[in-house]
DNA sequence: GCATTGACGAAGG
DNA sequence: CCCTTCGCCAATG
């Protein structure tokens, strides 16, 4: 079960040591997405109570490629399906790569049967 | 310290 | 149906 804890590093300073925060709890939902499954920033938002700033679990993913063990980010899309971070990965064909190799289906970018291969973590981890 | 941007999302024109 | 605007919050300039 994730801390769930919203206290995220407002501090801007100089040491994010252990301080746990909305990252991590976006991690730890991350790594529990099933293979073959794939979720929104939204989604994850949603679970974390903070739907209306989806915005903010994407930046955490920005983070997350410094995260260690490694994120599979690569299952967070947004809602309409479609790769957009792949440009953020360590190379832009990584993304969909990782993807096909969990049997997902993508074209162009996007995820092609998104809606059936959906995992919401609100729902599947229990709200 | 204010302005801009951003791996989103929903609503409005 | 496509494009624009607003909201949300944090990081960066």
């Amino acid at each position: 079960m994730a801390k769930i804890k919203k206290t995220v590093s407002s501090k801007t300073s100089s040491k994010p040591p252990k301080q746990f925060s909305f990252f991590d709890d976006v991690y730890d939902v991350v790594r529990q997405i099933p293979k073959g499954r794939v979720t929104s920033y939204g989604a994850i938002a949603n679970y974390l109570g903070t739907k209306l700033s989806a915005r903010m679990v994407g930046w955490a993913m920005n983070a997350a490629s410094s995260a260690k063990p490694k994120v599979p980010a690569q299952r967070v899309v947004n809602r309409n399906g479609m790769l957009t971070g792949k440009m953020h990965f360590k190379t832009p064909t990584e993304m969909e790569t990782l993807l096909k190799k969990d049997g997902v289906t993508v074209k162009k970018d996007t995820v092609q049967n998104f809606k059936e291969i959906f995992w919401d973590p609100a729902e599947e981890l229990g709200l």
